[in-house]
DNA sequence: TCTGGTAAAGTGGTCAGGCCAATTCCGTCG
DNA sequence: CGACGGAATTGGCCTGACCACTTTACCAGA
């Protein structure tokens, strides 16, 4: 019996896990088959439907491959961890710091090392979010755009990669419920305001001014974010680690 | 009986797909209920196992969020970019470079934030690399655990979690060949003594100290991974990009 | 009337057992 | 020795059931 009744999280996934890790300790090299459904399911405790919704779920993730009428096999192409995500726990406030700290960095190195061909494309980022600011999903989209522009343009590829990892985790079912607060034109208008003077900073090649100019618009946004939060959460106890500005 | 029998796929992913098609059309917006399994399983003339496993494949996939007793809901959004990955072209220094940055401020944090469990956790896998420095492929489990576990100390987890990408990102074809180019003895112990320093800092809640403890093992790495690159690829044409110091 | 709690309905979570279809294995026959 | 064919293995899918959690509705009490 090792499954506990207090594990809160879902069978088949706590099956996925313990399947993934036995094949990252490399009890199951690449190429080679799991043991069969039925045999997963005893040896685990479970019943072959839980197995099943497991390994559907590995194979989604692309970590086995499933043959019909001769089995389970480990695929070892482990293409990334496929995304990690960020704790259930933890508020949106420390996703804004790190982004604080991050972008802040990219922006001043932006300014130092960006083309005129990637100054030109963080230019039409910020002209399509003028654009399209009425309209419902795009400005999130553009926003997006804009500031993985910018990260591209600091030259360093990883930061680009960090950068659009932590804009990702807005798609995590947290926060999807706060993102209607936002569709108040008037905060677009200063989200954009916003931008324009990191915009202006990195054109000048102004990294101080562009670091600046970042960490404002992280502030603000910080701002706007938390006037949604206290108000659709009313139970809110968040530590806030780490959160702190300096 | 929507569905044939010629069909070779896979049920659930026939049934997955014919969901996300109703979620793409517009049939389900965004933050909408979809139909009680039961319901769809009969609209779809399957059984609900089979449309628990098309629910399970979309919601590993991000389409849609179960909320027990309550239902499964769209989340509306769609690509999931699964698992982003360093671009081909761009050479291990600016990862390096990135964690310089990155790490550095998490090993300040860390030093300002940090609990005594935590501190302890970093002990630990700073020992666990000095017992295992021997076995091959131990010590750069333990290394990424020692570095991962000073993230989570800094208090934020969207930290921790840019820290576990930019690592995981050593999982990626470019790095696999050099790795084994570290496996040099002396090498893991400067490494460690380098950990060392880092923790002290710590210990001694002294984040300045910790920030530059920890950007010197940046420095190092990149000069201990520099001789083996220079060494295992003679074709060389690193940008650099955002590589130089600051 | 309003408020509170409790019962009932709704919904996902999991299980058991079964039958079918594809694949694989192995012994037999040519 | 090789081709054939049947049995065993294994995944695919189904029926039906029971449980736990959430939401809703209703009724008693203030």
């Amino acid at each position: 019996m090792p499954l506990q009744a207090v594990e809160s999280r879902r069978l088949y996934r706590q099956i996925a896990d313990q399947i993934a890790e036995l094949i990252d300790k490399g009890e199951y090299r690449a190429g080679s088959r799991l043991p069969p459904e039925r045999d997963l399911a005893k040896q685990l405790g479970v019943s072959r439907p839980s197995v099943r919704e497991a390994l559907i779920a590995l194979e989604v993730g692309g970590y086995v491959e499933v043959r019909v009428g001769s089995g389970v096999y480990v695929t070892g192409k482990r293409p990334v961890p496929a995304a990690a995500a960020l704790p259930e726990d933890s508020g949106p406030f420390e996703l804004i710091r790190a982004r604080w700290m991050i972008e802040g960095e990219c922006a001043a190195l932006a300014a130092k090392n960006a083309t005129k061909a990637q100054v030109k494309a963080i230019e039409e980022a910020l002209d399509a979010m003028v654009r399209d600011k009425g309209d419902n999903p795009m400005p999130l989209d553009n926003d997006r755009l804009f500031h993985l522009r910018i990260a591209e343009a600091s030259g360093n590829s990883a930061l680009a990669l960090v950068v659009q990892t932590l804009w990702d985790q807005r798609l995590g079912p947290l926060f999807l419920r706060l993102e209607h607060h936002f569709d108040t034109p008037g905060l677009w208008e200063l989200a954009i305001r916003e931008h324009r003077e990191v915009v202006q900073a990195i054109i000048k090649k102004n990294p101080t001014a562009a670091r600046t100019a970042m960490r404002r618009h992280m502030d603000q946004a910080a701002k706007r974010f938390s006037a949604s939060w206290s108000q659709s959460r009313r139970r809110g106890d968040e530590r806030g680690a780490g959160t702190r500005t300096g």
